[in-house]
DNA sequence: GTTGACTCCGTACATAACTACGGAACTAAG
DNA sequence: CTTAGTTCCGTAGTTATGTACGGAGTCAAC
């Protein structure tokens, strides 16, 4: 139960990985994929590990990494620089305790507006409304800092 | 001690929200900031609340939302629509905790990765590349649904 | 009341991350 | 061998989110 996933004409690669193939192309053009050589003749080949990468580099976006991030994080790969590899995992890191605790913020805020919108009894109007108009709950104090990147 | 913050021009209003004078423009254009008329002739003034207003636009969009949902949300001001409101906000909320588990799980990983690397002895290479290389457990399983929007 | 800074407005440019297009070359089926 | 479907490649278009520019109007100080 191998290699359903060897050989892969770009297509589907492409369906594997669950993007366009237009998708790819650009990721070999950005150097976040490899451009394979043709071995029958002229037309390339993909395996599991290029779907693999491309669902890494889909993974990172979705966590807000950009693709020059993703791009410097798949370069440590050459495996020669142990330092650089471990401050950029670092600095990600911290980014990423960054952005979790901005969400945490945010989710305190929004959970106190829904539940005050649900306890609302007989008020004319929604209490959250009323928040939103006011403001001062929301202005989540989230300046500063580099944080993951928000394109 | 209070309006240390009212009748800003747009000038001093940007930098009082920490962005481009530009920027107010464009969200005008968006719908995000309401344009004042302009009381003294010709020029429109500004207040704290406008400031608020940017700086949860801002906020918000540090996580992850997208400026049209940013407006969605703004939109609830006018305290006519409290289905609609704590529905918006509930699904908003959703999304926020998703986020957080799927910075979670990156977070779990990145440390292990730091933490291995940090630990290697007298090996040769960094552990950390070697999972990098092997990419299963970077594999985080953060796709489907629609989450936070990762534009 | 002139000068210099600021505002207004429309339009153009910039960047990230795709997505589409068009024609030549290749491959697989009949 | 022909033909339909892919692939290849370069180039161009798209969306989201701003930034920059240029010329006309306005304001505040001198
Ligand atoms: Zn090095
Ligand atoms: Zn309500
Ligand atoms: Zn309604
Ligand atoms: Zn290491």
């Amino acid at each position: 139960m191998k290699n359903i996933l060897e050989n892969l004409t770009i297509g589907a690669f492409a369906k594997a990985a669950g993007v366009n193939v237009e998708t790819i192309r650009f990721y070999q053009r950005k150097g976040l994929l490899p451009e394979p050589d043709k071995p029958y003749g002229s037309i390339r080949r993909y395996g599991e590990a290029d779907v693999t990468r491309v669902r890494f580099v889909k993974s990172a976006q979705r966590l807000g990494f950009s693709l020059n991030e993703i791009a410097e994080l798949l370069r440590l790969e050459d495996g020669t620089h142990c330092e650089e590899a471990s401050s950029l995992a670092e600095h990600k890191l911290k980014d990423v305790r960054e952005k979790m605790a901005d969400l945490a913020r945010m989710e305190a805020v929004l959970s106190d507006l829904v539940c005050a919108c649900h306890a609302r009894k007989g008020n004319v109007s929604c209490p959250m409304i009323a928040s939103l108009q006011d403001g001062t709950n929301l202005a989540v104090s989230v300046q500063g800092g580099h944080g993951v990147t928000t394109p």
